[in-house]
DNA sequence: AACCGATATGTTTACAAATACATAACGCTT
DNA sequence: AAGCGTTATGTATTTGTAAACATATCGGTT
């Protein structure tokens, strides 16, 4: 049986800024409060983690994530409220995104 | 300016079955009835092309596009009116996702 | 039979992305 | 000051994908 896969991103001057990838990410931050552990949960290196938060905080007038060493449990990551909004209207689109997935039979009966 | 982008495809089993690449190369070898030339359009190299449309057709009960080899002007490649009907779908589909993309304001205002 | 333009296919090369490994730095707690 | 868990960062290795190159094959035209 034949499906129906869709992926959105948002880009800057083609650069891919936040996608799949980086939501992933902000959802682990939130949950594990360390990127170390974050990466980890998504089979991620932690230095391809780092990089990811790198970008995503250069790419923003506005940080997405403060990272911080050194301290009580050797330091921690950290989603700002500014990612949190991202982070929801991102979740919102691609449920719409599903809704319209949803309704293409017509696509999928011309599949053989 | 930050810009939402989406793809889409279709799956068979995990395996990826027709996307932006095989539905660029349909069109091409409509416009040009040779699949080199298609490819050549694309930037592609002839082998890779050609190596999209056995899975095109592999994964498919009828054949999507069909390759003759000599003849008139050396062979040639030629579109199936089953694929036909799948691109025209596709196209179909992907308007409608450009146009839900147009409503998300609410996406395109949170990125600074 | 020679030629031509296209398909068919194996082998090698190049490149980019992810991973793996190693080590340093930080700052709070004890 | 020693220890801990985390962030920070350089280097080397692996891996997967695309391209490049080289031939072979086909079948109609001339």
């Amino acid at each position: 049986m034949k499906q129906i896969r869709v992926k959105c991103w948002i880009e800057e001057k083609g650069e891919k800024f936040y996608g799949p990838g980086p939501h992933e990410l902000l959802k682990q931050i939130q949950k594990e409060g360390s990127l170390s552990k974050a990466a980890e949960q998504m089979h991620l290196s932690y230095r391809k983690g780092w990089e990811m938060v790198q970008k995503l905080n250069l790419y923003s007038e506005e940080p997405l994530i403060i990272l911080k060493k050194g301290g009580p449990h050797g330091g921690g990551a950290k989603v700002t409220p500014h990612a949190l909004a991202i982070f929801e209207e991102y979740e919102n689109f691609q449920l719409k995104i599903q809704e319209l997935v949803k309704q293409q039979d017509k696509l999928l009966e011309v599949l053989k």
